[in-house]
RNA sequence: CGGGAUGUAGCGCAGUAUGGUUAGCGCACCAAGCUGGGGGCUUGGGGGUCGCUGGUUCGAGUCCAGUCAUCCCGACCA
């Protein structure tokens, strides 16, 4: 391509809108343009950094065995209320009626479209195992997009579906899919790291999530400093606790704290660890139907994890409860303990489980028991893991620590079982003849996202650093100034034998001056930028390798050469 | 959906408090010339329903009401 003929329209100051890099840097290049909240144009620039994803995407299915499909953006609502999901769903489908009044919804995601498709057409186990996927634009009205292709309403996501007899085949598929995925990540020169997640709602006995490493992620991980463990913190586990604070000896009794309410506050009162104290977390748990107050108990010590909390008590929501409302359950804030407390539903942590030398809320104004053992509490009692892990906690496959770090979600995998199948009445005949629903997995894959996921771990303070596979271009051959013509020549000539040899190449013939397409290319971010300029007359030209930063003098005889070997 | 902010040229902004010539500035764009290793200089140009609707007024970018849009924090996010 040559830049006095594309259509790449950089800026030299940010929309003001604009906040991560990412955002800033594609815009300002000429990547992608905004048209509306979260709905953007991809410029020319921008559709080839896609295209160069989805092909590396493309190549890594093609190598495991799936196949490639392309399933209809706008689906019947019909398929959603067979599956249940249009409740469920809510605002974020796109619904709207055709000319005769049909109602379809602008597909979020296609677990309803590709189950439709594969059911009564795949109906013998031997046709199983299958894996379809596609590339495919998907719209969700995000109660508020942001981060430019971040969080965006219509995106491009890879979502792929497996089709098994049985959950062991769906395993072997589930860790092809993890290493096709890696592979991708990898290719594309990202920093990553494949986490343990929540299944969420939707439920499954593997839930795994590829997470670019970026400051600016939206999630939390706990990562191992010295293994692959990593998690989520909303899964993250930990090791059991290797050094137990000294136990306060104490008889059990009732004990007079008035005013003392926090934890840090009984932790001082009665010169204890908080490790031997039990924290009291009121919340009110929002069902299908219904709702309830459900107290968790923890130590002292320990954090309420919000999603762990959800999943153990089967809601949908966990809400803030007031304390007018405790008051009317007979629950005292503060002074919230599970002795004898009948009134509410109560979950404990694991962790507590007959735990001894306790102190504990009476559920009396002021007043605390000590002493107390655990193993009273009732064998139907509930234990559930509702920590949240900390940094320095210990990981819980090797003797490291473990520390927080953000990541980006480019990717979720998971088992699905036959949440899908079953209710769609997606079924084959096994081996005996006998009708069964499909074991399922998904797999899905931002593509969009990776795009701003690359830049948001690839740029410095001028601009887009974008990795050899993702580049829109390879090179830039830079003209210093176009009305030299050795320069002119030399860069002519270059152009042609890399075009010759498949290189992706550019050639900045402008009429700009150089410091001019020097900052453009930067803010570009070309991987490698051949600088012809005036030490051309001293047979140099000057390679610019944008992500190490520096120039490199290189006879400009040899330039060719030197360039494809830069290209590896 | 709660809280906050902003809409003036393609982009970034001033002007609005206290209504009053022809609505300004920088960048970008066009023309000519100079310049040619870090977004260069000079001169001359083009480009605006001041988000929209209604109201107050002799007169509204400016005041009032409504409305739409966009962004930020939070809630939400298979």
């Amino acid at each position: 391509m040559r830049m006095s003929q594309a259509f790449i329209p950089t800026e030299k100051e940010a929309p003001k809108d604009a906040v991560l890099p990412s955002h800033i840097y594609l815009t300002r290049a000429g990547f992608i343009a905004q048209v509306a909240s979260g709905l953007y144009n991809l410029m020319p620039l921008g559709k080839r950094v896609l295209k160069k994803i989805e092909t590396i995407i493309n190549e890594e299915m093609a190598r495991a065995g799936a196949q490639e499909v392309e399933l209809s953006f706008v689906t019947p609502a019909e398929l959603w209320e067979e599956s249940g999901r249009i409740e469920k769903f809510g605002k974020e489908l796109l619904r709207f009626r055709d000319r005769k009044e049909n109602l379809f919804v602008l597909g979020p995601t296609h677990e309803e479209m590709m189950v439709n498709l594969v059911r009564n057409r795949v109906n013998s186990y031997k046709q199983l195992p299958l894996n379809l996927y596609q590339i495919k634009t998907k719209f969700r009205d995000e109660a508020r997009p942001r981060f430019g292709l971040m969080r965006a309403r219509e995106f491009v996501m890879k979502d792929g579906y497996s089709f098994h007899t049985s959950y062991e085949d769906l395993d072997r598929e589930f860790d092809a899919m993890e290493a096709a995925y890696k592979r991708v990540l990898e290719r594309l020169g990202l920093d990553f790291r494949i986490v343990e997640a929540d299944s969420g709602a939707i439920g499954g006995s593997g839930s795994k999530e590829l997470m670019v490493l970026a400051d600016s992620g939206e999630d939390t991980l706990a990562v191992c400093d010295r293994c692959e463990y990593g998690a989520n913190i909303e899964a993250a586990r930990r090791s059991e606790r290797r050094e137990i604070p000294e136990a306060p000896e104490a008889d059990f009794n009732k004990f007079a704290t008035p005013g003392i309410k926090s934890i840090e506050d009984l932790g001082s009162f009665f010169h204890v660890d908080p490790y031997y104290t039990l924290k009291a977390v009121a919340k009110r748990a929002i069902y299908e139907e219904g709702d309830e107050v459900v107290v968790f108990f923890l130590r002292g010590c320990d954090d309420l994890q919000e999603v762990k909390a959800v999943n153990a008590c089967g809601a949908l929501d966990l809400v803030d409860v007031s304390e007018e409302e405790l008051s009317a359950l007979g629950l005292v804030p503060g002074f919230i303990g599970p002795l004898d407390l009948d009134t509410v539903r109560t979950i404990f942590d694991a962790d507590v489980k007959g735990a001894a030398n306790m102190i504990c809320g009476a559920n009396e104004t002021d007043y605390h028991f000590v002493g107390v053992d655990l193993s009273v509490l009732p064998e139907a009692a509930q234990y559930a893991a509702l920590y949240e892990v900390k940094e320095g906690d210990g990981c819980p496959v090797c003797d490291g620590k473990l520390s927080y770090t953000k990541g980006i979600e480019v990717g979720h995998i998971f088992k699905l079982g036959t949440v899908y199948s079953a209710p769609l009445g997606a079924q084959f005949l096994n081996e005996n003849g006998k009708a069964e629903p499909f074991v399922m997995g998904t797999y899905g894959m931002g593509v969009s996202r990776l795009i701003a996921a690359v830049i948001e771990q690839h740029h410095d303070e001028k601009g887009c650093v974008w990795t050899k596979a993702t580049a829109p271009y390879l090179v830039n051959l830079m003209i210093s100034n176009i009305k030299d013509e050795e320069q002119v020549a030399l860069a002519e000539s270059l152009y042609a034998s890399l075009q010759a040899a498949g290189v992706d190449v550019i050639m900045d013939d402008r009429k700009e001056r150089f410091g001019f397409k020097a900052k453009d290319a930067e803010l570009v971010g070309y991987p490698l930028t051949v600088i012809i300029g005036k030490e051309l007359a001293n047979g140099i030209v000057q390679f610019f390798d944008r992500a190490e930063d520096t120039k490199t003098d290189v006879p400009s005889s040899e330039a060719f050469a030197r360039i494809m070997e830069w290209i590896g």
